[in-house]
DNA sequence: AAAGCGTGGCA
DNA sequence: TTGCCAAGCTT
């Protein structure tokens, strides 16, 4: 055991805990996952607050609760449907991995989520945040949350200029929270610190003369506060540029593609794509025929695409196709109604490509 | 350790 | 417009 007690040295920590929980109760906001401490709907709000913003993730949470109530029906439900209900929330195997694991708490755990760490921290999508989110609120524990917000607010009052983008800091920050942590109310001080980084503590222009726990924070202090957390910079993304095709058959079907099992969109359906750099336009006819076997009556250019993601961006030349016979269906793909689309999970690129097929005359 | 994985809001 | 940011996890 070494370093005990060198992190939190500065606080006040009876009073500091005192602070922060008061100021919990008294500010909250009224969110739906806080209705009750039921561990799966803790467990479902902490997956789609990955990364996500608390007005963003509502409406989702409210449709997948009514449709997937209970932990049970979540594990037994399509995994299409899942998917489906997932469409345009984003990072899509976070969906995939939270259906994984409750299936696994089916079998394994009886149906109950598990209220310890290696049990917990061992199904698919939980991970050292996930984990101590859903022990500390759901079940009252002890234990270390860290996520952007506690480390934003915790460099911020102990004045650790670690680079949190570095995944070795984070334990720096846990060792903190275990000095920290209220253990009467492990869930309130959790919570506190989180909302304190959503409310007060805001990566930029942080409402320091609101702060409940000003007197303890050392940056404040010296007046540093705007310079921290440290995060060093991120690479510039790459541009990738396809033809995105509306490929409509001559009984006004229209033809998707489902994407492969891993990876970028995992297991999503889109029209499909083909790389610029591996045809250009003068020569697109003849490419496509050849590639769907069919022939072409017309196309006609529609309004092109970009899609931003975190690491790269997709240009889609959206191009509408009518051709004058079938098209040849095959291992994963399929040919739909424009009305049957919008039944199948796309990602928000193409929920606008199909909105850009013409109606039905 | 570093890279892959979505999306929307905001300065 | 561009880059950054948001209740991270997996490989």
């Amino acid at each position: 055991m070494k370093g005990t007690d060198n992190l939190a040295s500065s606080i006040n920590i009876p009073k500091f805990q005192e602070d922060l929980i008061s100021w919990f109760e008294k500010e909250q906001r009224v969110l739906p996952w806080r209705e009750n401490q039921d561990p799966y709907r803790v467990w479902v709000s902490e997956i789609m607050l990955q990364q996500t913003k608390v007005d963003t993730v509502i409406p989702y949470y409210l449709r997948f609760m009514e449709k997937f109530p209970t932990l049970e029906a979540l594990a037994y439900a399509e995994e299409q449907d899942v998917l489906k209900a997932w469409e345009g929330l984003g990072y899509y195997s976070r969906a995939r991995n939270l259906q994984t694991a409750v299936r696994e708490v089916v079998e394994v755990y009886d149906a109950k989520v598990p209220d310890n760490p290696s049990e917990i921290g061992s199904l698919k999508g939980i991970g050292p945040y996930t984990q101590g989110a859903i022990l500390s609120i759901a079940y009252n524990k002890p234990e270390p949350a860290v996520d952007g917000n506690v480390m934003r607010v915790l460099s911020r009052i102990l004045l650790i200029r670690e680079d949190i983008a570095k995944p070795k800091t984070r334990k720096l920050f846990e060792q903190a929270v275990r000095e920290l942590i209220s253990e009467s109310n492990p869930s309130y001080f959790n919570q506190g610190m989180m909302e304190l980084g959503a409310l007060i503590c805001t990566p930029r222009k942080p409402s320091c003369l609101l702060c409940p726990v000003q007197e303890h924070c050392v940056a404040f202090e010296k007046g540093v506060q705007e310079e921290l957390p440290v995060k060093v910079k991120k690479i510039k993304k790459t541009t990738h540029s396809y033809f995105a095709l509306i490929l409509e058959d001559n009984a006004g079907n229209i033809l998707i593609e489902k994407r492969p099992d891993e990876g970028l969109l995992a297991q999503l359906w889109q029209f499909p794509m083909i790389d610029k750099k591996k045809v250009d336009q003068q020569h697109l006819q003849t490419f496509i025929e050849n590639k769907f076997e069919t022939k072409i009556e017309s196309m006609e250019v529609k309004e092109p695409v970009k899609h931003i993601f975190s690491h790269l961006v997709w240009q889609l030349d959206v191009i509408y196709v009518k051709l004058k016979q079938s098209i040849k269906v095959e291992e994963n793909t399929t040919l739909v109604t424009k009305e049957g689309i919008s039944t199948f999970p796309l990602p928000v690129s193409h929920q606008k490509i199909h909105k850009q097929i013409p109606d039905t005359e």
